[in-house]
DNA sequence: ATTCCACCGGAATAGCGGGATA
DNA sequence: TATCCCGCTATTCCGGTGGAAT
């Protein structure tokens, strides 16, 4: 059934730019000024979840450190490291010059000046960046001289709203490339060249790709996944086709492993909070509050468990409506079940 | 219209864990 | 070993907001 797993996971970068020529060409183009030894502006791709941002940076990067190599290419991810020096170390670590540093005893500035010893070109990928709690740290980059910054996110109104002045001017001159939602039809495409190098042939029919990309509503992570589940249902079943159940049953559970990850990131206490929030349903933040300081021996403050719904709600596990007194906390509608 | 109340979220601050330094 | 410095989280404080009660 499945005869090469890996071009089925998320991290797998394709070797051509199905449906993303413009936006690779782009971005090769911003970038070119590397291969002749100059240090070109920063590059703000925006785009929805799923529409190969990531995917497509990196492979236009791996193309790059083949023509210019001496360039250092590092990807950050923000939602996991959002903090200032936290990403800023994460940065370091990858381009292995934080081997004599230390995440928590290492000040900010001390780490900005390991970034700028770095006599080589360094192109930093800054994904998901709206996500960072301060953004000066993209200010930092700009001014810190042989750092090429790609910012990723996925609504550049958002991102220029939160900057400070000094970035957003500087930002709104690069060069900005946006990256639509898939169609269902461009999505069958994707999925039949990774089911043409993955999956044993006649594996699955091209109706069905297309039901997958309808599902996947514009989101390649999300296609690629109910594409691997339904997969490893068949091979699991012995099968060297796909059936429509397969896929069916795939739907929810691919959705479902995209977004998985976040509860892993949370704390005890506040995937306790969730669980409580699941249990309950659609709840007023007094009421809630009060059931929570109720499970605890030691219980938080108010203002506590404000910042964990707060964080709660950035990770899409949570949403909420209405100001003040009439809030409530409704924990979304395909969150993960609580492990 | 005014007052009251619960709540939001920014800012300042304290405490903690951990590495560096003397 | 004692002390300092750092990032990070939780806490304290507080001005602001909007619906409900008077």
């Amino acid at each position: 059934m499945i005869t090469d797993a890996s071009v089925l996971q998320k991290g797998f970068v394709p070797d051509d730019s199905i449906h993303r020529n413009r936006e690779v060409t782009a971005l090769s183009r911003s970038l070119d000024p590397l291969t002749r030894g100059h240090i070109p502006d920063p590059v703000l791709l925006t785009g929805p979840s799923g529409a190969g941002k990531t995917t497509f940076t990196r492979f236009v990067v791996n193309q790059l450190e083949a023509s210019a190599p001496e360039t250092q290419a590092v990807h950050v991810n923000c939602w996991e490291s959002h903090t200032r020096s936290g990403a800023l170390f994460d940065a370091l670590e990858s381009l292995q010059v934080a081997t004599a540093l230390h995440r928590n005893s290492t000040s900010h500035d001390e780490l900005l000046n390991h970034l700028a010893a770095i006599d080589k070109p360094v192109v930093l990928i800054l994904d998901e960046v709206d996500q960072l709690d301060d953004t000066s740290l993209i200010y930092d980059c700009y001014a810190t001289a042989g750092v090429t910054t790609i910012l990723i996110t996925n609504d550049r109104g958002e991102l220029l709203r939160e900057m400070d002045d000094r970035v957003r001017s500087r930002l709104q001159t690069a060069d900005h490339i946006h990256f639509d939602a898939y169609t269902s039809q461009q999505l069958a495409d994707i999925l039949q060249a990774r089911v043409d190098h993955g999956l044993v042939a006649d594996a699955i029919s091209e109706p069905q790709l297309l039901e997958i990309g309808d599902a996947a509503a514009g989101d390649a992570r999300v296609a690629l996944s109910i594409l691997r589940t339904a997969a490893q249902t068949a091979a699991y079943n012995d099968r060297t086709t796909i059936t429509t159940s397969d896929i069916t049953d795939a739907i929810p559970r691919g959705k479902q492993s995209v977004r998985v990850r976040t509860l892993d990131s949370l704390r005890e206490p506040q995937q306790e909070l969730f669980r409580l929030l699941q249990a309950t349903g659609e709840t007023a933040p007094g009421e809630l509050y009060e059931e929570f300081a109720a499970t605890r021996s030691d219980p938080p403050t108010k203002r506590t468990v404000r910042s964990w719904l707060q964080k709660l709600a950035h990770y899409n596990l949570v949403e909420y409506s209405g100001e003040g007194p009439t809030r409530t906390y409704t924990p979304v509608r395909d969150a993960p079940q609580a492990v």
